[in-house]
DNA sequence: GCACTAATTTAGGCTAGCCTAAAAAATTCT
DNA sequence: AGAATTTTTTAGGCTAGCCTAAATTAGTGC
């Protein structure tokens, strides 16, 4: 059962909106994530609903789950991403928030030999430049307990894990700032205007971070 | 005027049929070439033609050729398929056979940065794996004389510039022979059972090679 | 020049994946 | 609960690229 581009953009699509927890993901959720209206979503779940074996468990009206298959499929895709991500920064010298466009593109294009290829590159490395794990190749995930940074806290030493990786320009910020995946750092103050002051292991000077900005940001919750 | 990976296809290919002197090319010709039926390639091709600029010059029943769009194009593409052949098989150590089915494919895909760091990490090379020029980045053509190696005289010290790509059996089999770009060689004796005898530079053992192996070769021409 | 054959084009259809507009179901509010 | 709103689904259409079958045109042999 070969997936198209398509089929793969929204397998990706459920995993990432379900989390953890797994759990249904909206017909318009989907929509919005993926650009297109919600009556081509539809159409699309009731497609790969229907497959033999279904990709998607769907139930009208009551969300979409992704099936064993699809799941499989979802995190090879990921694997796929986050491999590549790590390839074009390492290798490539792409600059942090120029990769995951091309990744996007590509990572349903590589074949297998590809990703081998890539993955013993770089040592078989556990995670991309943002900080998320990447998929072994056997399919099993690594786990790694994470909290957002706003659930942080306050004064509670944190260290920075990972960083959304859709928003360009947030990633340029927060490099500028120094918040990169491994920094150290404390939360000082979650000021009323929306903003959280934060200051980095061994520096004094503090940062004002907007939650917007804050919410791209999580921290190692192992030990919480 | 973004391209699709079809029209993509259909531009290299025409640029492959046509040849150093760009022949027409026939709608049977590309159909074979690419694999569907030659009433897909009429409807394609007066796409072509119709699309403003033109990709194509097309005339009815009389084949069809490349306008300087759609020239400029097909180099484009290949550029990206011989970059990234031998990126797949200098970086990633894929081996000589296996490197076209991947570029093939991904050739559509790459950004013109991946283009271009591809390019800074091979030090802008000249020649792909199996000898043939890359373009340059800013669509100029290195020109090389190459005669086949069957229209070659017989005993006539030849230097083997390059293989075709199309078929990984005769490349594993080249290799295997020491035919690779570069090798030395004469040719001994074309025999009448449809072969060639040929020696490599210093060796005194001979090689046969059938006419179907012989014509993937290619020999430098600059001073025939 | 004409008949036959080969190459090409036209006509009509199909699938994937998207769309808009309208209908139906679920949810929220009073 | 019943009305209003939001979400989701259905219905019908569109484009890109492919297909088969039927015309049409070009080329060949006599
Ligand atoms: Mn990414
Ligand atoms: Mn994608
Ligand atoms: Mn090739
Ligand atoms: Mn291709």
């Amino acid at each position: 059962m070969p997936t198209s581009e398509s089929v793969d953009d929204y397998l990706r699509a459920i995993l990432e909106l379900s989390g953890k927890s797994e759990e249904r993901v909206s017909s318009n959720g989907l929509a919005t994530r993926l650009g297109v209206r919600a009556a081509s979503v539809t159409g699309m779940l009731q497609k790969l609903a229907a497959q033999r074996p279904p990709l998607v468990l769907y139930e009208k009206h009551r969300g979409v789950r992704l099936s064993a298959a699809g799941m499989r499929r979802a995190w090879e895709i990921v694997r796929h991403h986050r491999l590549l991500e790590l390839f074009l920064h390492d290798v490539l010298k792409y600059s942090w928030d120029e990769v995951h466009e091309e990744a996007e593109r590509l990572e349903h294009f590589i074949s297998e030999r590809f990703e081998d290829r890539v993955a013993a590159i770089l040592g078989d490395p556990e995670v991309d430049p943002h900080g998320h794990v990447i998929p072994h190749r056997n399919g099993t995930i690594p786990v790694r307990e994470e909290v957002p940074l706003v659930e942080w806290p306050i004064g509670k030493p944190a260290v920075l894990s990972s960083v959304s990786d859709r928003d360009p320009a947030a990633l340029r910020e927060l490099q500028r700032l120094g918040l990169v995946p491994g920094s150290g750092l404390v939360v000082d103050e979650s000021k009323p205007n929306a903003s959280l002051l934060v200051r980095l292991s061994g520096q004094k000077r503090q940062i004002r971070l907007s939650i917007e900005l804050a919410l791209h940001v999580a921290v190692d919750a192992s030990r919480i």
